[in-house]
DNA sequence: AATGAATGAGGTTTCATTCAT
DNA sequence: TATGAATGAAACCTCATTCAT
């Protein structure tokens, strides 16, 4: 049963099986499931993907892909009254997001692949939220700090946030604390 | 050669040859390496550590135990004046010593082994975070705020900034920059 | 259904379960097979044979024990008168003895095998041959030359009948012809 | 990108592509080198050389052809006063030729390929001996004996002298060992 | 005739874990 | 209690060959 495809297809609908059975069954997943589920044969995956982490790293590109369309950081020179909500939406959007896709989060974020194929600095929501408090600091809304070392610092928090939400804390109350933290840090004048 | 000695003598020089290998060579560390480099046989090894996490985990605790007396909180009461400077030093102490053993760190924290065996959340670093926070607000030092909650997130930073390091980042300016941000975070008034 | 043996033991009956099958099918077998052949499971194999042609080593210095128990040379200054039948027993027998086992042959010597894990140049019957040239050189009987690469000549025109005869020649006349050979190269005054 | 060529053309570019690479690589080249080197796709290559061994097939044919280019014979009835020095000739012609490209000999005639696809008695350099010893007994020179038999044994020994070469030993050295070996066994009266 | 994506059996190797001794 | 041989499921990967286009 040979079906010629082109191979941006065939690469699609194989990243798409295993996205599938990551999110459902998350680090027991093994190349013969995914080429089961994709209907093709071992030799296909392995010429789209020589190595097992090549898979998952064009799983996280994706990822990342879904959460800036899922979540667009007000452009830069907007003018934003309100960037106090701003950081509270993205925590939410965040760990809602994150909530939505455990398993892969789990096996994208949390496993030995996350040291294997370190991230770049700026990469998904990490830059984003550089971006942020750039914008924030541009329009005399956040405080002067270093944007990307804070970015990475509050993207720890924000992450964790997500992490105790999946493990069972209170969505709101962990989410309400991350935010008010984010302010107190960016937000001049943001008292306890 | 069989070298009969005490079970909890036998567990110890298993986990300490445990212990040197995964500092040294991380987690390409097998079963046979370490009863190798403890002079034990393999199935000695899984009768003090039935499965390989169960080792990893008595590692973990060792190296809390270390953690704790490296670095001891001030006590519940005390008078200090200055709990800024403890803030700094904790993360100083904190990053120092993850550095110390940055390998051993990337297996017991950053591997499949830590999802699979999540700790509790007062352990650690974290729950002596909570500790010094309860002991802060108690002095009047610290805003108000769920402790435990913010502990999390603020070791969440910690962890990072000892990340940073290890991925390169200047010591102290991470130091400085995590050190800041929980000053901001816990101490009231604390301005940019 | 596990059967604890001594090393040697084990290895013996991989061995041997390996050469019955490369006997009957020559170059086909496989590991799977060897080990079905020899009621051990897979790792058992790899423990013995870390590589494939490790057990392609151990058959052949057995056919080489094999060889030397079917046909002893003459010790070192033996009074043969007959030096010339002696090769001819010698051709004789290195024919028959190859005949004897040609599947096992062709794996050993006419392949890839043969190339990738070379013979020390005095291993086997050509070692024996040079022995055969010092003994009969230092009886008077043999013309003097090069022992060693004599002895590789004519090791080569002695394997060369055995092709042949493998090949459906008739054996007696190539063993003539070989032994004939052999006598001219040595034998001072043989005429032809 | 299809170039369209005549059949004979892009199956000449195949073969010549394929000779370059084993010459320079051996048993490690791989049909997708082959075309890649050779411009062509893979389907292209299987319409020329259905399996594998076709195409060592038609590389052996053309190295015959090179050989029986540099090394020509003398014809049969030629007045050759000196057949001694004919033997060493075509010796050291052969030993020469065959280290002229190692790697593709050991594929053609040290591995698997040459016990699936046997040659013809008197194919190549042996066909080539058994002339020579016919015309060298024609014109009285050689001793009588089976022209086809010993003609396999002598190219044996010079196959041998070339392995010997291409192993380290000094090229002179074994080529005049070889020869001498020719003379006693073709030439009356040779003495050693 | 040409292309190159797809196939899938084959093969090597690893290693946590078991269990006979 | 200790030993270390044995297990066998997995994982990874290769590559000659096929065949839809």
């Amino acid at each position: 049963m040979r079906r010629r495809l082109a191979p941006e297809d065939r690469q699609l609908e194989i990243v798409e099986a295993a996205e599938r059975l990551l999110a459902a069954r998350g680090a027991q997943v093994r190349v013969e499931d995914v080429v089961a589920e994709a209907g093709a044969a071992k030799g296909t995956f392995f010429r789209y993907f020589p190595v097992w982490d090549d898979l998952l790293e064009a799983i996280r590109r994706r990822t990342f892909a879904r959460w800036t369309e899922r979540y667009a950081p007000p452009a830069a020179g907007a003018e934003t009254a309100a960037w106090s909500s701003t950081l509270e939406t993205l925590v939410q959007a965040f760990v809602d997001f994150t909530l939505s896709q455990r398993q892969l989060h789990a096996v994208l974020f949390h496993s030995d692949f996350a040291s294997r194929r370190p991230l770049a600095p700026q990469a998904g929501a990490v830059g984003q939220l550089e971006t942020l408090i750039r914008a924030g600091q541009a329009a005399g809304a956040f405080a002067p700090c270093d944007p990307r070392l804070t970015a990475s610092y509050l993207f720890a928090v924000m992450h964790e946030a997500a992490d105790q939400a999946a493990d069972g804390a209170d969505r709101s109350y962990v989410i309400e604390g991350a935010a008010a933290l984010l302010r107190r840090v960016l937000v001049p004048g943001d008292a306890p």
